[in-house]
DNA sequence: TCCGCTGAATGTTAAATCAACGTTAAATGA
DNA sequence: TCATTTAACGTTGATTTAACATTCAGCGGA
């Protein structure tokens, strides 16, 4: 099942009849409230997003999803309506999976669509990690240490995702900035070393997981149960 | 080395220059023949292709470096010209690594080539190598001498990556100056020599490993398993 | 052949410098 | 309000420097 937000009528039924003749199933909303409503009886697999909106702007409902419990790593494309948003949604954000420029033709957005879908469905292979104290469920957006809840934000629980899920291997700086900041975020100030630091103090006792190495990035050692 | 093919002159100016500016080699080609011919001698690290080409078309040229034998994994990234749906499936479908549309800022490609050669090198790079007593793993950053983990600093781990990648192979002073401190390091002090002075010793039994080739470099010599 | 001399290259040491990272609090922005 | 970024400053330890020591290859003279 894939959603569509998006409140022009005329757009919504083409893609939604579009998805549909390719062999997804697909339901379209016009306005945030309906598309909430359906979103807390079922997830869907994928999710496509108007920016432009009534009610509720189109980032601030990236941001909800990424900031819940039961849908934050849930794929997300974004549909921009001009080039200006589109840098503006570049430089705040990155937590789309993709972003298409409206107006966008149909095999494109398909294509896009695919490659979302291999991408997101290959990486959340691994359901859940262990290493010492700590627990990891990506799918929830569940984090535990000794067994009791930590709350993380979206950035941070990005971070210790790439930390945990390459066990041993040094993670530079670069790689880190690139994949949770986008590859035009600004490199010469300390963003990175504060997440790294409340995320070490969230997480207490498993805070020491996290490892520097000098020069290079950060690391995460230990076994994997 | 990075190779660019791309017909309009100024463009093509401008990035090689923009490439120069960032330390990277470069050549521009403004005609697929051009191309070939510098192919056939050297293959560079990544390729910038152009779409819209005289004589022979930029999704050609891709299809033809992909079903090659010498470069079919070689990193490229299209510059798509117009925002027209079919050259960008067309590029997603055949295995570009990415594309960027034109006009672009010389930022967000430099961006994307960075990131682009991160992956591709890190995917190549060798994980580990054993010579006698020392055990080397790239991605970890780790030494292990005898089984036992050995603490190195950034500059030591690279320096001693370099000869242990080249066993055998006297590496000169110069060209290791230039691979650990860049071209403009200043070269009249004893900064090398220190730094293998304390490899030698954190290497400890390993250390002797590397020998000093007097009036040219050094080198480490033994069966790499 | 052997021996010691010599200069250039490399080794060694400790102290000085510098860059990377950590920390904090305040500013910014959705 | 809360997440995130920025700016200023603190801390640590990596890196460089400078001064001095040692080694080595080549050479000339016995």
């Amino acid at each position: 099942m894939i959603y569509l937000l998006e409140d022009d009528d005329s757009i919504r039924k083409l893609v939604i009849y579009a998805l549909e003749s390719q062999g997804y199933e697909a339901e379209g909303f016009d306005t945030p409230s309906k598309f909430w409503a359906a979103m807390n009886v079922k997830l869907p697999r994928l999710v496509l997003l108007d920016i432009m909106l009534p009610e509720e702007d189109g980032l601030s409902v990236l941001h909800k999803i990424r900031n819940s419990a039961a849908a934050s790593n849930l794929p997300v494309i974004m549909l921009t309506a001009k080039n200006t948003e589109f840098d503006r949604v570049q430089g705040l954000d990155r937590g789309a999976d993709d972003y298409i420029a409206k107006p966008f033709g149909m095999m494109e957005l398909m294509a896009r669509i695919r490659a979302v879908l291999r991408r997101t469905e290959q990486d959340s292979m691994v359901e859940e990690f262990s290493i010492g104290p700590l627990y990891l469920c990506p799918k929830r957006h569940e984090v535990k240490v000794e067994g009791s809840p930590v709350i993380l934000t979206y950035k941070e629980f990005t971070l210790l995702c790439l930390l945990v899920q390459n066990p041993g291997i040094v993670m530079t700086r670069s790689v880190l900035m690139d994949k949770v900041w986008g590859l035009s975020a600004e490199r010469e100030n300390r963003t990175l070393d504060v997440h790294i630091r409340t995320l070490r103090a969230k997480l207490g006792p498993a805070g020491r997981l996290i490892e520097t190495v000098r020069g290079v990035g950060y690391r995460v050692n230990g076994e994997v149960k």
